[in-house]
DNA sequence: ACTTTAGCTTGCAAAATGCAAGTGCAAATA
DNA sequence: TATTTGCACTTGCATTTTGCAAGCTAAAGT
């Protein structure tokens, strides 16, 4: 797979060729939120994401230093996928993502709970998030 | 065009059928920080959006109530595109991405500035230029 | 009246996506 | 040891979306 092109200098342009698609921030999500990290993992999740579609992700965000590999420690056979700093420094604009939705959309109780307590303290939410996605 | 279907009951999968994709949050960004409110001038931006795309990504904003319509005070001919207070609230999300851009990408100057303001200060740049939008 | 501007639509080729099936290796099971 | 299962993909192919160029209609400008 070819490095996607720059469309411009405008950093946002730029970010939307690393994570502007429909699947990319799922897989992210399914790493700060889902307890997911293993190419089954993402492939179970509720949107039913393509398991040709998801092998191009993983390489487009490992390309682009938002995720890594790791051997699994309990087998050979697994992969671990992990988000890198980079990655973790996506938890913002995924938080507000979910403000909005808050807004906008209804939402499930068990995120509710999640959104509420981002929206109390904003930076505290990531602070703490960050922390504990660093140690895994 | 079909209105997209929900793949799942997550807020972020839901807010991905609204702007995930290359070109809706560049539009948006042009309403806000561009200066741009027709359709030639969002044809005229950096990244060349083609004009079929642009009118299937106007239409589905609009769908989805990010944006609105109305005529042009000095023409019949031109059509204002405006974001509405879904649409504006969408700030902080792209504001993330300036930030997390900052961190990762070289940053022309010119938006340097702009993005060193809103680190400063968060909610109140949110709150000011939501402002501004509010009022054109 | 004639040309330009604005906001699209249409046609078609190229690329991306979605689905099903298959592959190769490791690990668990019989 | 042989066989089956699980995991991480790859491949083939049909469908959908994108990108590019051209055209179209109504209003404005000259």
């Amino acid at each position: 797979m070819e490095t996607s092109k720059k469309r411009s200098d405008c950093p946002l342009s730029q970010s939307l060729e690393v994570f502007g698609d429909k699947w990319s921030l799922l897989i992210i999500r399914d790493l700060m939120f889902g307890n997911k990290c293993t190419y089954n993992d993402f492939l179970k999740s509720a949107e039913g994401i393509a398991t040709n579609i998801l092998a191009t992700r993983l390489k487009g965000l490992e390309e682009n230093g938002i995720i890594e590999k790791s051997g699994h420690p309990e087998s050979k056979a697994k992969i671990l996928y992990k988000l890198t700093t980079k990655g973790i420094d996506l938890l913002p604009i995924i938080m507000e993502v979910y403000i909005w939705s808050d807004k906008y959309f209804p939402i499930p109780a068990d995120i509710k709970a999640t959104i509420k307590e981002a929206k109390k303290d904003k930076d505290k939410f990531v602070k703490q998030v960050s922390k504990e996605l660093k140690t895994k």
